[in-house]
DNA sequence: TTTCTTAAGTCATCAGATGACCTGTTGACT
DNA sequence: AGTCAACAGGTCATCTGATGACTTAAGAAA
């Protein structure tokens, strides 16, 4: 037998959601200065500390600001400030990580496409640093880790999207550390592989060069399957 | 002359801060139990409002739990937890809506072919309901547009990637009104496109049927396209 | 006019007091 | 032995008065 529990019993809580229902409602705008927290209190008719808590869980969601000694005001949220939320600590099972590396696979082929559509001549050449970075310490597993995460990172800017950006970033880090661990140990063992990654940046860079979304589409496709298959196929 | 102001001067956030680092480190790990209030106070030589402001950011951000009379515990996080924060109320210029709209269609793209491979009969049954809800209800805009949410949800689900889910349903929720308006708008002036929109619908849903992943996102891409020219050319 | 001072408004933080809630223990009752 | 009510200890939830810090703007001084 199981019963439903009250969803939101503490009083903080409530008034955080009341709040958001007033700025979902429009009742209050983005740029719009909140009441002071002992008005606020005294609208609510509750103690000042639930207010306050109930400001500062906003302010961690990023919802509204609050000024020391000017006031709280309802934050202007625009595509810049999404982002996915990914404690650094978070220790993914194999499943997860499959999960979020199928996300990122495609997030970086649809980006890809567009990164080959619109990529700068200044973009190019930032691949082209990455690249020869990454060839450089090819079997420093930090160094070439970094240079490997910074070419993905330029094709996400180069598709002219920062809301693309921040999400591959953000799906990016959690398998940051597999790769990088994955590298050293390849740094070891089998440089061949290493060797072969980097073919495979080439290939990308060479399409990304040309423009040709397709290519590169294919050769990130390929890069990818090489990436995971090193992953989590141990 | 402009110097570098401290970064995190309030007292709680820097608690929030140590606090999170403590985690990253490794010092204290998910599912062990804080200091309870009190005791933290002490440690770190503040009041104890100081310290529940921080727990409460902490808590909204889905790092800790707060449980009322137990205790103050550090979450677990796994892939479900991953999700994207789009307050609801966020007014998005255009430009943002066509970022967003494009993340959208990567997703989208990339989780069809997904939901082609894998999707169950039970699932195709979701989507031939939607169907025909968004048939039934072609000239009653909410209705139609829920259909659509729906049908696209289904989709999401099918892929079997529960993380690719979320994301999906975060990116599309800024859109859903800006569809449901332009939906309302057709419903008066152009049944001719909302039959066109159901068209695409079904082939779509086919191709699932057929389990031909090269035909679903061919059909999906033309979908969306008609969507993203009915939203943004206008 | 420009600069300095001051006052008002507001957030930041502390600390004492109370209430609410959870867990484990104890002991009576079945 | 099993069940359960009562109790105690620990902890979160909330209120409140006090004080400090910070921002802004009005008014005084140069």
């Amino acid at each position: 037998m199981k019963f439903e529990v009250p969803k939101t019993k503490k009083l903080y809580e409530q008034i955080a959601t009341i709040i958001e229902q007033k700025i979902t409602l429009g009742e209050i705008s983005p740029g719009d200065k909140l009441d002071s927290v002992e008005q606020l209190a005294k609208n609510f008719e509750v103690g000042r500390s639930a207010i306050r808590e109930a400001l500062t869980a906003l302010q961690a969601r990023g919802i509204i600001e609050i000024r020391q000694g000017e006031g709280t005001y309802i934050r202007k949220v625009t595509a810049q400030d999404i982002s996915l939320n990914i404690p650094t600590y978070a220790s993914f099972s194999q499943q997860d990580l499959q999960q979020i590396f199928e996300v990122r696979k495609i997030l970086e082929l649809g980006l890809i496409e567009n990164a080959a559509k619109r990529r700068s001549g200044r973009q190019l050449e930032q691949l082209k640093e990455a690249l020869s970075k990454m060839n450089d310490a090819l079997i420093d597993p930090k160094a070439s880790s970094n240079a490997d995460m910074q070419f993905h990172a330029v094709i996400a800017e180069a598709a002219d999207n920062p809301l693309l950006v921040s999400m591959l970033q953000s799906v990016s880090k959690p398998i940051a550390r597999q790769i990088q661990h994955t590298r050293s140990i390849l740094s070891t063992t089998d440089h061949a592989a290493l060797y072969n990654l980097h073919e495979e940046h080439t290939a990308i860079y060479n399409a990304l060069v040309n423009a040709d979304d397709i290519q590169a589409k294919k050769a990130m496709a390929k890069h990818l399957e090489t990436v995971e298959s090193l992953l989590f196929n141990q």
